[in-house]
DNA sequence: CCTTAACTTCACAAATTTCTGAAAGAAGCG
DNA sequence: CGCTTCTTTCAGAAATTTGTGAAGTTAAGG
């Protein structure tokens, strides 16, 4: 007998979650946002309830609130309402999978400022001064070729998937 | 009357210092660590000994030994041995800090790991298989293209500094 | 309107992390 | 070889972070 699609195997959804969520933990992010977004990764439909994330993952509603918040702010989740009910929906695009990355660009533009502050407050001819401006000028080029990137990305991904 | 290399503004320095490493703390990076390297960062040689470190950022000889054990682990820093001394030096090389970058690579083939066996574990003909199939694209597609583009920087690099 | 379901906020307890001082461990130099 | 200088390790105090229960807020549905 063949599986429908709502019991698929915990144990197999909860391995996985828990192990991808362990890596992305590794990478600095925080253990609930992790979880969470795991478990969104790995549902049927791309969404889950407060609720269901709750009872999945085995954590109070406060909990789950405050990791959605978190990742709704960098934008790896988006929230949506069911028309008719207060229960709310988090949803993981897989494309918004990708824009968060490129969010990091916010955080490059903050290091880019405290560089340049920090060879005018050195000096640009100092060595250290030197020296930061060359870092400076390292991020300027990667901030330029991501960018790009991310629309070589775009391209072959519609190609692939038929899907804009 | 101008100023030697050695007694530059210390405000200013420790004013970039601070700033720079509060950046780094907010991506993620451990408070000392961060410090640390930054005070690498903005000194004259690219150089300090652990005394220096310790004086200037105002703190014991055990936590400059836990930052830099960090720092050398992801390739920020290597260590140096003076000649003739047991003082050890510590050496921001400008390469090193995108290097260090490329080394993000040992966390995505990681995640991508974790992703192929969530394909596997919940099946690729599965809807969240899917999701796990197309993000696993994604991390690939990447990859590939960030080592092309570190190529890319060296070659910029190469031309505008005079120096391979 | 009032009730009630759902989410959020807040204060606090628990767990974890961070940094230090003290002691132990290397390594130059006589 | 032993003295001295510098670095590392380790146990623990202090600070921070994390997750919870409980109270508060919002909005649907009668």
């Amino acid at each position: 007998m063949t599986e429908s699609r709502t019991d698929r195997d915990p144990e197999s959804v909860s391995r996985f979650v828990e192990h991808f969520a362990a890596q992305l933990v590794e990478a600095g992010m925080a253990r609930m946002p992790s979880r969470v977004f795991a478990a969104l990764l790995a549902s049927d439909t791309g969404t889950l309830t407060s609720a269901e994330l709750g009872e999945q993952l085995r954590i109070s509603p406060a909990a789950v609130s405050g990791a959605v918040r978190y990742l709704a702010q960098v934008h790896m989740v988006s929230r949506e309402r069911e028309p008719g009910s207060r229960r709310e929906r988090y949803r993981v695009h897989s494309d918004q999978w990708y824009e968060a990355l490129t969010n990091r660009e916010a955080i490059i533009k903050r290091w880019e400022e405290a560089l340049r502050e920090g060879v005018a407050g050195l000096g640009a001819d100092t060595p250290a001064g030197r020296r930061l401006a060359e870092t400076l000028d390292f991020f300027e080029f990667i901030e330029k070729d991501v960018a790009e990137m991310m629309e070589r990305w775009r391209t072959y991904r519609e190609q692939k998937y038929q899907r804009p």
